[in-house]
DNA sequence: CTGAAAGCGCTTACAG
DNA sequence: CTGAAAGCGCTTACAG
């Protein structure tokens, strides 16, 4: 069975050249082992069909001009030595490796003991993980994951310039992070989660931080809360900045206490406890995470007051954090997992069409209700 | 400045062949971008220096015969053209990638509907990650994270069997797991996490499950506990049976209830509800996962019991969920990050040395007491 | 529609 | 110690 691969899993349009399928028979060729011990080569096979290498090559790579009889024979000789093609000679000449990387940058923080267990534990770098993959996979495109703080961004750099990839999705919040404009100047297909801080002209998407922050204050204000405070996320991060301003302007002159977190749960949870200590009159909280949330819920409760009836507490993500809440998180949706699937589409098109002008794709946030506000 | 890799990072001896550097130039050719957009071949490096290409290979890879000041205007003349070796075709030659792929096979579960999402939120998998990153790292050879389910176990096998990467790591916990079998048969050097199910001839690395449930049973007795109970693993997986059975040994002759969770939050709560309200004099619970401890605790003291004092718990990894636990929990830790290297350092050993014997490596669990039991 | 040939960018015996 | 040459396993104009 011969399985095209083009530019649209289903497509039958003709891709450009550079998104052309590069291996279009995937099943035949899968799981069967070599017969030798060694992988047979394309000499092998063109040999027992009884053609020439470049007519297996175009069968493989799903030519419409091979005769019909013979594609069938080709692709009985495939299967019948188990032929898998070699990605690195085919790499060498097509250019494309049909991988691309998924780099989490993420800056070096104080008592940041265990960068990579942190990285791999926030459900929000889960719900990338998965759109992206999810998205790659009609393509049969691999995703290297690499995490990486600042003192490794070196690493990446030449990684991503040995030609390991075609392409790279790049996480980045970090206001300083020097890495997105690293990874520009090298003229490799990119595609950013945020708007960069320093202006490239590069792809990216994004949720409308402010409008998400919007619906937090509105649906406080709306149960009746009337003392509001916030726990933000990092300041030097865009996304927490942008919340917080987006919840400040909503309340429109309202006195907002706030304070700086982390994006984890230990900072929600020490967070919320300074915060009621200082503002113990405090009866709606916007917590800039779920994570935070979390923490806060815990101290909150700690503290002798019940959510939502005292506090009324509303999250940011509506990540699988929000469902471990007790009671229930109330919270902002962003929709992590197709927000990356998007990043991976563009990522796509731009291999395609290197020439191809960087856009920007901003989604929706949305009010999830449940039970802690 | 020429950086040697060898077997050992910072090794002095000579390494076999097959883990010989295949880029020795590290620092000179990393960030540098390239001249006129395009990477510069090595034959222009060798143009630029004077020298053959044969020679400028010979600097990059460190091989020793080379006149020290050929050598320096070969580095040289690397760093003014930004050079970068291209990497695939360095494979087609070399047979090396230097990528391992980490392939997680997770059995598809009833009502799991984000399989990738809860990969990548478990603390269990980043703790392997982070583990194997760290081991690979000072030999400059990168992780293909592959998550996998039952259901698309031939796109793995195709993937390795494309050359891809030069070993894997397999972490396959459920017994009924094909996936152990079908890369050992594939030939690729390949490390797995514990004892295959079905006996076959590769290396592994595994933690004395048995024990670990010991250690728990002899602290709940004899902190005065005598009514235990306990919250299994998934039975059908080796490590939740040996806990289970562990446990149970440990105890001689006393009766503990049990039920299998799922070693996820919301499993662990379930089940502890329903266990107290068979058994609610239950006064030590050893619970199989720090992740089922988290959702253990919040439901006993839901249901009016505290802890430790009406009911101790003990939970199983150590992992950073023990932290959030409230009370801390007191758990059975494994070493998941240092089997995980150690998994690595296997890994490559058998990769510089095909023929090399199987063997396994068993870690000990250690008890860590905080405020849960 | 098919094949012979060139070429992708490296490494590595083999001479010298 | 260095260079010329072969070769790794593919794809792709170019003829026919």
């Amino acid at each position: 069975m011969v399985v095209r691969r083009d530019l649209k899993p289903q497509g039958r349009g003709s891709a450009s050249p550079a998104l052309r399928p590069s291996g279009a028979i995937t099943d035949a060729m899968s799981s069967r082992p070599p017969r030798g011990g060694q992988n047979p080569t394309m000499d092998q096979v063109a040999e027992a069909a009884g053609v020439s290498r470049a007519t297996v090559s175009r069968v493989i790579n799903g030519a419409p001009s091979v005769d019909a009889k013979i594609r069938e024979m080709v692709e009985r000789a495939i299967a019948d030595t188990g032929y898998v093609p070699n990605v690195a000679a085919r790499t060498l000449v097509t250019r494309r490796t049909n991988s691309v990387a998924l780099v989490i940058s993420e800056p070096e923080r104080p008592n940041d003991t265990s960068f990579l267990n942190r990285v791999f534990t926030d459900p929000y770098f889960g719900r990338i993980t998965a759109g992206a993959t999810t998205a790659l996979r009609p393509y049969d495109i691999h995703l290297v994951i690499i995490p990486t703080d600042s003192g490794d961004h070196h690493h990446v750099i030449r990684y991503l310039r040995q030609g390991h990839v075609d392409g790279v999705l790049l996480i980045s919040s970090h206001e300083q992070d020097p890495l997105p404009r690293q990874v520009h100047d090298l003229g490799i297909p990119a595609v950013v989660s945020a708007r960069p801080a320093q202006p490239i002209a590069a792809s990216f998407v994004d949720v409308d931080q402010r409008l998400g922050a919007r619906l937090a204050a509105e649906h406080l204000l709306a149960r009746g809360c009337r003392r509001l405070a916030t726990i933000s996320g990092p300041l030097d991060i865009p996304a927490g900045m942008d919340r917080l301003e987006g919840f400040r302007a909503a309340v429109k002159g309202r006195h907002v206490p706030s304070i700086e977190g982390d994006f984890t749960r230990a900072g929600g949870e020490e967070c919320a406890r300074r915060l009621l200590a200082d503002h113990p009159d405090v009866d709606g909280l916007f917590v800039a995470s779920d994570l935070m949330s979390e923490g806060a819920l815990r101290a909150v409760q700690d503290l002798g007051h019940r959510v939502p009836e005292d506090v009324a507490v509303i999250g940011f993500d509506d990540s699988s954090a929000a469902l471990e809440c007790r009671p229930l998180l109330t919270t902002i949706r962003q929709p992590v997992e197709e927000m990356a699937a998007e990043m991976a589409e563009m990522l796509l098109a731009q291999i395609a069409a290197p020439g191809r002008l960087p856009r920007s794709v901003t989604f929706q946030p949305t009010l999830v209700i449940r039970d802690s506000a």
